[in-house]
DNA sequence: CATACCGTACTAACACGGTAGTACACCGTG
DNA sequence: CACGGTGTACTACCGTGTTAGTACGGTATG
């Protein structure tokens, strides 16, 4: 559980804990029912408030992801798991929509368009390679 | 001269709006030594506050893509054009770059990926068809 | 029962984006 | 010169994201 966090991203905080634990959930890297780590431990890894982990966990209980026990921790609810992938699938494929939405009234050629693409998703693919 | 601002979309207005102007410019919409509208009719045409759209001036100006002459108003500067078409390029593959980055440490598989931006890069052209 | 850890709730403070309103200096035109 | 339009500067205020600190109730473990 070891994800990364970028304060001047844009993004909230409590929305890219909330998104790095869905992941890890849609990747299996955390299973059913497994305890994840405690407010209080996780905002010391992050080196953010804990109030803002606490958000994200509120968040993800609200969504059903999450199951809390008071005075025990959090577990990972039962059918989560098929849930966190949508909601995977769905955030990317928005963020690449709005992109695309916003080359397309930049009056950005399709042509140079797809050139950056390929580009970048070769430059991915290569990243990934290097991680495994 | 007619764009379009999300007020809840994360970015912020005045970045929209110089933007929006960046991308006017490499496309060709407004030329250089071309008078654009000023900052009370921008505001009002936008429905935003007149500070904001100040602030977007001063931004571009402070890039030498504006050129402000007070009492008269804004003007794009000589050169600006390929300042432009360099920024927009940019900003497009950046984008592109981090969520392409995110969507690999999401551990979303490459097919996956490459299957959702095969079918927004097509929506988009698509949309592009409809609106020519 | 005592202790430690858990999630939760609350208030106060700060930074930033945005709005609202006002005032000022400059230029073009009549 | 007077007027209107221009960009600029400034203050005040609000909402939101975040931090900081504190307090409370519940649970596991000894």
């Amino acid at each position: 559980m070891f994800f990364k966090i970028n304060p001047s991203n844009g993004v909230p905080v409590y929305e890219q804990v909330s998104r790095q634990i869905m992941f890890a959930v849609a990747s299996g890297a955390i299973g059913t029912g497994e305890l994840i780590p405690s407010v209080r431990e996780m905002a010391r890894e992050l080196a953010i408030n804990p109030n803002t982990v606490a958000r994200a966990f509120r968040d993800l209980q609200d969504q059903d992801i999450l199951l809390t026990v008071r005075g025990t921790g959090v577990s990972v609810a039962k059918g989560a798991k098929s849930k966190c992938i949508a909601a995977r699938t769905r955030l990317i494929r928005d963020q690449i929509r709005s992109v695309f939405e916003e080359a397309r009234q930049s009056q950005l050629s399709d042509d140079e368009l797809q050139e950056i693409v390929d580009a970048e998703i070769q430059n991915s693919k290569k990243k990934k390679r290097q991680k495994n």
